[in-house]
DNA sequence: AATATTTGTTAAAAGAAGTACAAAGTTTTA
DNA sequence: TAAAACTTTGTACTTCTTTTAACAAATATT
């Protein structure tokens, strides 16, 4: 079992999309080489949480050099599985479920996007760039034999729970939630609830904070 | 000076929206007390934990009874500034901008949309519920005089920083970014940067791992 | 009045981040 | 070309932060 299985904290985990679109933006710039240091100033991180974040994976740098810019790309984006193929379904298609629909790196990153399902019947039969916008009566019949690895709730916070159960059943593999509420499904399948607002009132306290430590 | 404005680590900080949203689901079942051990189950974190994060802020419970739902919900949208007024603009109306502008609870939680602005013509002069969307050249003259608290960014990576200087220079109090790119603000402004692929990467990383651990 | 419950808080344990430096490589200089 | 000087990683160790455990004190319930 390789090291990157195993006793690698999520704190670090959660650093790495940083990392990814960090490099990504170097290889943008034609920069080839980069040294925690110089890495440290961009990203805010310290150059030891860095090289030591990075060599939870493996050591990709070289002394007295640094780190390939577009090799450490590469084994991140293979670290996160950005390499392979995710079949993808979004249930809900309002401008939420098309955002997500339309953004435009999730089809190079591997998540093809098959099929959004509604109940709207103004929104069944459009097309959001060639995805078809289905009627959700036909979820479980569509994924049939259709290996679908993730779905993506994009529905209001009531209908949430069931579209979940019913992805379960499929099963899909992970889902992901973008309903305002915190949907549950067996342990056996990855979950991200996201919160939009959580970082919204965030912001609140902050700025409550601000104004109160300055007065 | 009072305990909340100093001395409360972010870790504490971001739980609370998760409080505020289990609460409000308690008050929607009509439950007037609750224990920390009941939340413990609920919401995922040990009892002690939460009478720990809640003790952050001051003694809300009572021993032998636990905590009373409403009060404590009240407690926490005070803490987290959710009893204030804001008002807001969003940047950027295509299916995110809009998303963001239909959210059911914004308005509620005193975050007031007051415009959008946009540079494609076709969506300049719609109405998002009583939204207008404006020409984004109006951004400055229209901000004049208003007391803009918060900017939300929806625009794409390429826009998201010039964006966010004409914000600074108005002036917001606060930025919410959405766009893929972590833009970057003078420290008296406060900033999120909101990136979405992230907790899908996240997933992919997780689904990767479960398929190596289980092989 | 006796028993049971549950908080607030202190203390201990676990986890994450920062410091320091030997080892290994790169770059410069002669 | 070879040696000296410089750079930078990987990692062991230390410090700081966060979480969990434990329990006295206070209140509720029987």
């Amino acid at each position: 079992m390789k090291k990157e299985v195993k006793d690698v904290s999520m704190a670090v985990i959660r650093r790495l999309p940083k990392y990814h679109r960090l490099l990504k933006e170097l290889m943008e710039k034609d920069v080839t080489r980069i040294s925690s240091k110089e890495l440290s100033v961009m990203i805010g991180f310290t150059a030891s949480q860095i090289r030591q974040d990075l060599n939870c994976f493996g050591g990709f740098g070289q002394q007295g050099y640094g780190y390939d810019v577009g090799e450490l790309y590469n084994e991140i984006s293979r670290i996160l599985g950005l390499t392979s193929h995710y079949n993808t379904i979004i249930i809900g298609a309002g401008n939420l479920g098309q955002a997500i629909a339309n953004y435009p790196n999730f089809e190079k990153k591997g998540f093809h996007i098959m099929a959004l399902f509604e109940k709207n019947p103004r929104l069944i039969g459009l097309q959001i760039r060639d995805v078809p916008v289905l009627d959700v009566d036909e979820l479980e019949s569509y994924c049939e034999g259709k290996n679908i690895e993730i779905g993506v709730i994009c529905t209001n916070k009531e209908s949430a729970q069931d579209v979940a159960d019913v992805l379960v059943k499929l099963p899909v593999k992970a889902i992901w939630n973008f309903a305002p509420t915190d949907i549950v499904v067996p342990d056996s399948i990855v979950l991200e609830n996201v919160h939009l607002s959580d970082s919204l009132y965030i912001i609140s306290y902050l700025l409550k904070n601000k104004e109160l430590n300055e007065a």
